[in-house]
DNA sequence: TATATTGTAACTTCAATTGTTACATGATAG
DNA sequence: CTATCATGTAACAATTGAAGTTACAATATA
């Protein structure tokens, strides 16, 4: 999906199911699913009937990765059996509290270091790397972008 | 598999793959499937035949959080599409090389901090809980030990 | 020899994800 | 107004990976 974010950057039309499916490999009704999530944090916007698609409805430099993992689901890095009935056996309760500790320090970081890159930011990786090699968003001559 | 491992260091018989998954709410032969990974790690050892079952093999202060997660598979925390051919796309290159630099990171404090903590000191944490509520193993007086 | 145990292969079940089909809704061109 | 192209969405099928199950061989002990 960040692939897809970017690029529509690039390109003032929208773009449409299929033709993001194609980039992706997969099928419209699947990316229409997944760009539910992007749509309804406002990062997308999607037009019906002739002509329509989707596109960005915000500067790229309000979006983190934190934010593409929220709104794309599955955010949850580890499951720490939230919610579950409290185990009944000692052993269980004080290796659970030694699991929370550990996973929770190690989602904390995660979590920073993805608030802190913006697609802008990946955006001008993208450009610094199309100047250093003197490409144009699709390759050099030959290769196709997807 | 924690749980089950602190059950072992205080307990001198070897405990059968019935009773560990009685204690797992499973059944023998996937605890056995799990079990192999501890056992070729040498944490663990098997005896076949009647008395036989599981007993542990070494000192619980040699074996950390990140040892069991190896040993019992499903280490790789992220996957990074390691090993699949090299995107043809140049904005899938520069998304691809972001994420990796972001996860790697993320998973070098994971590591870290899972190498840091042994069972024994898991134990050590169990006992000094004991202590403070006066229970043995099995609890205050009604609870089970699973 | 009978019994209790692990070792392991083969199969079934289950849940989650992904893909597919079908059709309704809406926008635009002519 | 109608044909066409798009999203929106429900319902269903296919796929996948994990977990459970069955069956039986191998082994150790009473």
């Amino acid at each position: 999906m960040l692939h897809v974010l970017l690029h529509m950057a690039r390109h003032d039309q929208p773009f449409t199911s299929e033709q993001i499916a194609k980039m992706l490999t997969t099928n419209p009704v699947v990316v229409r699913r997944t760009m539910v999530g992007l749509r309804e944090a406002g990062y997308v916007k999607s037009e019906r009937g002739r002509g329509g698609g989707w596109i960005l409805a915000c500067d790229l430099a309000e979006i983190t990765l934190l934010d593409i993992r929220r709104a794309v689901g599955g955010w949850q890095m580890f499951a720490t059996e939230d919610g579950e009935s409290p185990p009944s056996c000692a052993v269980e309760r004080v290796v659970n509290a030694a699991l929370d500790d550990t996973l929770r320090q190690a989602e904390a970081l995660l979590v920073e270091k993805l608030a802190a890159v913006t697609l802008a930011d990946l955006l001008a990786d993208f450009d610094a790397y199309c100047r250093a090699e003197g490409w144009g968003i699709d390759g050099p001559k030959t290769e196709q972008a997807t």
